[in-house]
DNA sequence: AGAACTTTGGACTTGCCGGTCCATTTATTG
DNA sequence: CAATAAATGGACCGGCAAGTCCAAAGTTCT
């Protein structure tokens, strides 16, 4: 590795991250080349090698890295702070927010759909990104059972992970269809049950367990 | 439009379509070229584009609408049948076996990612794909609604809205983590919590709520 | 100052891949 | 069995975009 990176150094190559960023944000995954990125940057053919030895996948990486540390703190604080319905209320609305504005392109997916098979360090990033995400979203679930606000019976990594899953789908069904009601479907009615379940006085009936 | 297939035309067509579909399960969209479904199909560059004038992008629609098609019929019947607690379960776990069996490619989603910007066509075939899933689940959860297993008072769109995002954000996870964990928890969080807003004596509490 | 290293510019190469073209074979139809 | 149309084979083209290379300019450190 060639990594002695002088300060301006550095700062190419964050610039040139960030203009790729926003290009694949813009054209698309596919449409993308390296002389955009180049031209948008302005910086030269060599720079780009200089900075990212292997290539446009090592690029790639990289945004996707920049891109997944965006959506956690696109979230904060309201991710971090589940700690009233109030507060559920607010991240929801910052979830929404968040992806109406980012509109029908959503660079992670494309990004990992375009390295993932090749590049095994494309799906540890989103598989990192998921983990922090959902132990969030569960912290924030095992709080509201602390305080008597939701079934403590109920498991709160299950329930986590199908909130998260819903998201995700929300999201999905956005990218494809333009339309945010699933995303918001799936929040109202994954919050809404989080707050149904402390008026159960039956178990939950548990469909699949595991240990 | 040349549209005169006799029937050794219609069935060469028919191949191209499913060995291009193969090509892009096993090796992704981006790695995918003529060249490799040619080879595949035992065809000529010329049948390519004598079936599909307008090259790539057209095949690579025709296979979208090929794999949407399968993902419904793969969930028949039981998807068509939800009229009791057995056989929401029989549902789910067909839709469980399906996706653990097609493994970590999907390639519904690559193809929208790639062709979704530029050609509308493929934004039509996951739109009309999503609305006719949903309202099967739709129409299931109406059915327990009329058999009073369901809260009466529930918003079946919205639940089924929901519990499809849940379904596709949980084959997202997987395909970018490699488990099935938050499919399942998608889908038995979801139809456990129909089953149990049946005994809900108070209204359910609508976070968001739309005409 | 000057040696060693980093950063930068940009021309050039290379290979791939979508798409075109025309000749030939096979099917259909009256 | 012609005649017409469809199906097929495969050579060829052209462009684009990734990646290479070397020389020049700037930076850092002693």
């Amino acid at each position: 590795m060639n990594r002695t990176l002088t300060h301006k150094g550095a700062a190419t190559r964050q610039r040139i991250i960030e203009g790729a960023a926003a290009e694949v944000r813009e054209r698309g995954i596919a449409a993308t080349t390296l002389d955009d990125v180049r031209a948008r940057t302005s910086t030269s053919k060599s720079q780009l090698f200089h900075y990212f030895p292997d290539g446009k996948d090592e690029l790639l990486l990289a945004v996707a890295r920049y891109e997944a540390d965006r959506v956690l703190t696109d979230q904060q604080p309201q991710l971090g702070d589940l700690t009233s319905w109030p507060a559920w209320s607010a991240w929801r609305d910052r979830v929404v927010a968040r992806y109406l504005g980012q509109g029908m392109d959503c660079p992670l997916s494309g990004l990992v759909a375009h390295l993932g098979r090749a590049t095994p360090g494309a799906q540890a990033v989103v598989t990192e990104l998921l983990r922090t995400w959902q132990a969030e979203i569960s912290a924030g679930v095992r709080h509201m059972q602390t305080i008597g606000e939701v079934d403590p019976r109920l498991d709160a990594d299950q329930a986590a992970a199908a909130l998260l899953a819903g998201i995700q789908g929300g999201v999905v069904v956005m990218l494809a269809t333009g339309r945010i009601t699933h995303l918001e479907a799936a929040l109202d009615v994954g919050i809404g049950n989080l707050r149904a379940s402390r008026r159960l006085d039956p178990p939950v009936p548990s469909v699949g367990s595991s240990g």
